[in-house]
DNA sequence: GCGACAG
DNA sequence: ATCTTGTCGC
């Protein structure tokens, strides 16, 4: 699977889009991509999509593995018209792909468990939308919605199996390190011939 | 009209 | 996203 992220445009207007490749269910990291790109769409809530896909798409297309899921620091579903980024990305690159946003752009829900992996649905105007999940003890809650070919049920679980102590599930947390240069980009280890066995 | 509003 | 120190807790 892969997480996806962009940093902040510098004051040049120049962003950092990064895609890091993880493989479950150890995560380990096999390839780290980034592109720079030039970012002239305002931040304007519900219109995220044309601001942050080009570059996430730049950094896409740098990827030589084949991630079989992607995982965005935005919303999918959970959505005024219903297709956040994480759909944008999806539908762009025919993959199945997860919405996980920090916070609610619609929507409301209920309180949830206070344990790790604890989740209530996230609705907006009598739709289910997407779920809110606690990824950790005693943090607030991730906010997780299908992107593309997944179900909700499948999102949440994909989010949860990929988070390792912290609240952030790791192919974003990992992305964002990426996307802020904290990471180093990584080319896939060249497979071998019966290496596998 | 007013407020809310992913990153 | 950023402005921002120390502090509380595991």
């Amino acid at each position: 699977m892969a997480g996806l992220d962009l940093s902040p445009p510098g004051r040049d207007g120049v962003a950092l889009g990064a895609v890091v490749v993880v493989q479950l269910p150890g995560l380990e990291l096999v390839e780290v991509r980034t592109a720079r790109r030039e970012v002239r769409f305002p931040y304007i809530p519900g219109l995220l999509s044309f601001r942050e896909a080009p570059a996430l798409l730049a950094a896409l297309e740098r990827v030589t593995l084949e991630p079989d899921l992607l995982i965005v620091d935005g919303h999918g579903l959970a959505h005024p018209r219903r297709f956040g980024l994480a759909c944008h990305i999806g539908l762009l690159t025919e993959k199945p792909t997860v919405g996980c946003a920090k916070s609610i752009l619609v929507g409301s829900h209920e309180e949830l468990g206070p344990e790790a992996g604890a989740w209530v649905e996230l609705v907006d105007k009598g739709s289910i939308v997407g779920a809110a999940v606690r990824t950790r003890a005693s943090v607030s809650p991730v906010y997780v919605s299908s992107g593309h070919r997944v179900t909700l049920e499948e999102a949440v679980h994909l989010v949860v199996a990929c988070c390792r102590g912290h609240r952030v599930p790791e192919p974003t947390r990992l992305a964002h390190e990426a996307a802020a240069c904290r990471l180093p980009e990584r080319e896939p280890a060249p497979a071998v011939l019966g290496a596998e066995a």
